[in-house]
DNA sequence: CCAAAAGTGTTCTGACTACACCCATGC
DNA sequence: GCATGGGTGTAGTCAGAACACTTTTGG
């Protein structure tokens, strides 16, 4: 049986992780929410069948995709075993797009409840990947646009960890550990004094320390 | 295509790490050496078929054993994705199972050189991911006896990280983090007095810190 | 003048590093 | 008596955590 490929795309919106999920409108499972994923076409790697799955659904590449975990396959779909990849891509630059089959949808990863086979625990798996990954990389930067504040990123860093973190202390590690550098601009927003404006050291995966 | 089963078998003989390595007496790949594994049997999972493969060459259950990656299939082998597995046991639990098509034995993993298939490039995966998780957690307890002293878990520490490592910095921080504990044997070995014995605090996968 | 958000320093603590000698035993 | 290998303490450094006030700006 052909292998099938599922891929849990983060983004943070409102200031909250979130999960992009697709409500199903034909069968089977119609009604219900799952993950984005299919079966690998003729000729195709899994990782291209992950990038396909995600820019469908997004519009975007070139953003952070890691391989997460290989499960069985799940009774009476036709499909085989399943790998599940995690991308993480800026909310601004995605666009999903609906039609009459497949709804997709940004739904918050806090009491997201079950969804169809199972895929929670996928979304869970993903989840604790992601939260060990900000820790010693610089994955966040798939997340934000080329310039952003620290503020911003530190609103980012609290949606996924789920916890508040003292300011200064988290400007010093990430300036320190040379995550980000200041980019030269500054950004006026609402009613207080212009904020410096950083950018990532390096856009793409790197481990630190 | 049906799945395979791919495992990196790892011990530690003679203070050097190695990996359970295969030579073929058959088609195809006579003469090469190979890592273990094979096709999924019907209704087994991915798991049991790595459980199977390990005990089956090794002779022993019940230790560290996790998934790895998984990669695309390989042209002209007739199976589908490889799900690569790493698995660590004592050298002196396990019994290698030499027949006509398959010459199992324990190789260095230091000077591998080329394996068939590639299978080079996953002990390099296996082998990363062992020495990171060594940092982090228990891991270690499936390569040694019940009981061993410090000195024995050090030798193991040190031939996974290809590094020396400073006596009384390994015996605080391994006990400190309450990776062991002493068991209150002791074991005369050779020529000088009796060694404290330790155990591991637990013999489950346990993440520290 | 007030609300909103950015920016900034110091102290304490715990973890990790480097480093050298003594002692019990078996031969 | 000597070779073998187990066992032990201290000082320095660095990273991370806790903690509060000032400044600019727009309305």
């Amino acid at each position: 049986m052909s292998p099938a490929v599922v891929v849990v795309i983060f983004t943070i919106q409102h200031d909250a992780l979130s999960v992009l999920l697709i409500e199903r409108a034909a069968n089977p499972g119609t009604g219900q929410w799952a993950l984005p994923g299919g079966i690998l076409n003729p000729g195709e790697t899994l990782e291209e069948a992950a990038v396909r799955k995600l820019e469908g659904e997004t519009g975007v590449r070139d953003v952070y995709l890691e391989q997460l975990f290989t499960f069985d396959p799940i009774e009476n779909t036709g499909a085989g075993v399943i790998v599940s990849y995690f991308a993480l891509v800026d909310a601004n630059r995605a666009r999903l797009r609906p039609d009459l089959e497949w709804r997709p949808a940004w739904r918050p990863v806090r009491g997201l409840g079950e969804l169809a086979f199972g895929n929670e625990l996928i979304v869970g798996v993903a989840l604790e990947r992601l939260r060990n990954k900000l820790d010693y990389t610089n994955v966040a930067y798939s997340l934000l646009p080329a310039e952003f504040t620290l503020t911003e990123l530190q609103r980012v860093y609290e949606a996924i960890l789920g916890e508040t973190m003292d300011k200064r202390n988290f400007r010093r590690r990430v300036v320190g550990l040379g995550v980000v550098k200041e980019s030269g601009g500054w950004r006026k927003t609402g009613a207080h004094r212009p904020a410096r404006l950083y950018e990532f050291t390096s856009r793409a995966p790197v481990t630190l320390g």
